[in-house]
DNA sequence: CATAGTAAGTGACACAATGTCATTAGTCAA
DNA sequence: TTGACTAATGACATTGTGTCACTTACTATG
């Protein structure tokens, strides 16, 4: 998390640090980034972004739990569009984000970061289903909307596994379509093959 | 992979190398590693490293590729012993791992690989069951040994996606025990739960 | 055997990045 | 005005990377 020095900066001074934080890491993936130039680019002297940030990491993983809040939102907005089928709200997260990610914009962060996946990215992911971690009220929220008559869950702890195995697979499949730059129609059509597969088990 | 100079060399000084680097990849994870530590602990200059490798990251992957096909073996091992049952060998392989990664020795360079895990890192493990990276030989090798009639399947496709769903599965449970310091009972309670979960399927 | 030609070895060097710290400036309350 | 706290600043020490000109070792051939 930034120190508190950088919620107390005018919003247009921490504005700009963020714009610069976001261009470079949409530059090149996190280990290649360098602080230099996101001062350089913010305008700012050296020693200000270490008041600002712990370091390089501290920096990136904000922005990118910003930017994970968004699609949560989504999320739960298409689980209430889909009568709380999980595997669908999770199809349409999919397809939002291939859409998304189609737009070159700024969202070659997002990429990035996806690229060089650590641990830390995924759960941050994970964290939205997470009591410990995610404001209870929203784990709450997504699990109202949850039909659980749809899933072939026996107790309670299993509904947590789920959403762990619906988030790695999405996750993957998602990373697969840009390192091996695979059309969308076909990262599409890899990914339904494997809900399909989730969705009806495995084994005969 | 390493440049034909490595492996022209004499198989002591070879040796050296490799372990020293081993130590270095178990010291700490990739980004923080030094080639300075490297060329120390090895007692080779500078120069000669950049001479055999191309950076930091070609020895890490060389090493991981190393040590992971040693699983692979046990894995068709598995295979057999469980009469073809893919996901009874994917729960003995993650049986062996916690054992092995229990055992401190060498291991925490897996550990460090684990906790970050770049998308290459799940590269290596999957490439075992894809056509255009593993041999051929050692895929068929895994292809004759799986007992299709326990698998849910109707087309060809689909067998590639089951083995991605379970590879990503199994990866991301070891990664969880290991950043969340879970014990081995627990975590192999939590893996169990999501074999059975992809087993049965997720929906009714 | 001499010699030319190729492959490998070497470490100083240029360059870039990181995180720290002593110093300076700003703000606000007493 | 003073004192006390918070923030800003940029020079600096340190560490790391990858390269390159030069040396050494090895091999084959006339």
């Amino acid at each position: 998390m930034p120190k508190k020095t950088f919620f107390n900066l005018p919003e247009n001074k921490r504005g700009k640090l963020i714009e610069a934080a976001e261009k470079e890491f949409s530059r090149v993936p996190l280990s290649q980034a360098s602080i230099a130039n996101i001062v350089k680019t913010a305008g700012v002297p050296r020693g200000s972004f270490y008041q600002y940030f712990e370091n390089k990491e501290d920096a990136f993983y904000y922005l990118l739990e910003a930017q994970t809040n968004k699609r949560k939102a989504f999320f739960i907005l298409s689980l209430q569009n889909n009568n709380g089928d999980i595997l669908a709200a999770m199809e349409d997260l999919f397809r939002l984000m291939l859409k998304e990610l189609g737009q070159e914009d700024n969202v070659n962060f997002l990429k990035n970061a996806l690229m060089n996946v650590t641990h830390e990215i995924e759960d941050i992911f994970t964290k939205i289903f997470d009591e410990k971690h995610s404001g209870r009220s929203s784990l709450m929220e997504i699990k109202c909307l949850i039909d659980r008559e749809k899933l072939n869950i026996s107790d309670e702890r299993e509904f947590f596994h789920i959403m762990q195995i619906l988030t790695s697979v999405t996750f993957r499949n998602l990373v697969d379509k840009y390192s091996r730059n695979i059309s969308d129609d076909e990262a599409l059509e890899n990914f339904m093959i494997e809900m399909n597969l989730l969705r009806k088990g495995l084994s005969k």
